[in-house]
DNA sequence: TAGATTGTTAATCGATTAACAATC
DNA sequence: TAGATTGTTAATCGATTAACAATC
């Protein structure tokens, strides 16, 4: 009935409820409700519910949700119902603890280019990827359509790196320097800083 | 007058603006006003506005905000006109990545202890740091009277060590392990996890 | 002075919660 | 059946925006 879209903070949080379903269906359970999810996630029941009946019906009165089936849900919602090639720009401590995180392994994706534009690291081995070339950047993430990237590269290189990354087609952009930066409407775009996060809690403490 | 909380989203959006200003700062700019500030950060100038006054009055009609002054007021507020020593819990890539981070500097923070469970590790340098045994952690953070960590162990372990963090007094705990933690309410949580962001934004990818 | 920009108020907009009929 | 839990509606709550007097 209704086809307005999905406000972004309820598409903000699918990822969190996937993560505590997957490692539910990890432990061998079958079945969760909007209680216990809630209590885990410290969201409150009626949000949950709220959130995922904006995309279907997944659960059972009485019985509430089948893990296996809203897992392969909220993974289809989220097309990561398939695994999603991403390049990090950048090979020094951050981008090279990005190539080689494990941590992708199930959730949708799979680090397959790095680069770097340092002539002393291009042609090294990072984690299983040969560090390669900035300057052949663009022209290898656009022929191997690759559609996401991970900007690890100074605060100052940050912009330049974006711009080259849309041109080269990438649609979402997860930004690890320390800096704002700019993006057509049609890319998506979230940031990473260590030291703002500590910021926002420092502000509780004396 | 009115004496009631910041609310948390605000303050959440102050150490963005910190860190737009001290760039600005360094460029050697003087004076911004908010609708500058919100063009760099994509936010409305009302928006920066209405949350700058929620803590005090640090602009002039006509001229905007004198640059140097916001970012003491701003680091004043945030309590980061100090150096906090951090704690970093686990050394293997993200860890031994966070410990070797030059990002913190000029941002409030500093890397004081390193602490990992593997005897291979315990010992060997990181960056500038010793990596400790993890089972001298909470005597160590309580003894130097920590109360900032970052935890960077695998998922299964996350909620073991921040229950030890909090036992050690800990009272901001950011967390890169991919998993949900429970802390008590005095204690600030940030969670950090690549997955969970780069899901966010495949929702918006075809 | 004239132009610019703040701080603040009121209006709008959007998100969360409480409650409950439906039903497993 | 009785108990539990969903999906949904309406009410509440909170955040954002628009507008403007004040004033640099």
């Amino acid at each position: 009935m209704d086809d307005t879209s999905v406000p972004d903070i309820v598409v903000g949080r699918l990822p969190l409820y996937l993560r505590a379903i997957q490692s539910m269906h990890k432990e061998g359970q079958l079945v969760t409700s909007s209680q216990e999810l809630g209590k885990v996630l410290g969201i409150s029941a009626a949000q949950i519910r709220k959130d995922l009946s904006q995309f279907g019906e997944f659960g059972k009165q009485g019985t509430g949700y089948n893990i296996e089936y809203l897992c392969e849900q909220i993974q289809n919602i989220l097309n990561v119902d398939r695994v999603w090639d991403v390049a990090v720009i950048g090979a020094g401590d951050i981008g090279s603890a990005l190539a080689r995180y494990q941590g992708f392994t199930n959730r949708g994706f799979r680090v397959t280019m790095v680069f770097d534009s340092n002539p002393l690291k291009i042609g090294q081995q990072e984690g299983s990827h040969i560090i390669q070339e900035s300057a052949k950047m663009v022209g290898s993430i656009r022929k191997a359509g690759i559609k996401i990237a991970m900007i690890a590269v100074p605060a100052d290189q940050a912009q330049i790196v974006a711009d080259q990354l849309i041109e080269a087609g990438v649609k979402a952009i997860l930004n690890y320097a320390p800096t704002s930066i700019a993006v057509p409407n049609d890319v998506s775009l979230q940031h990473i800083d260590p030291s703002t996060h500590l910021q926002h809690m420092t502000y509780y403490l004396d």
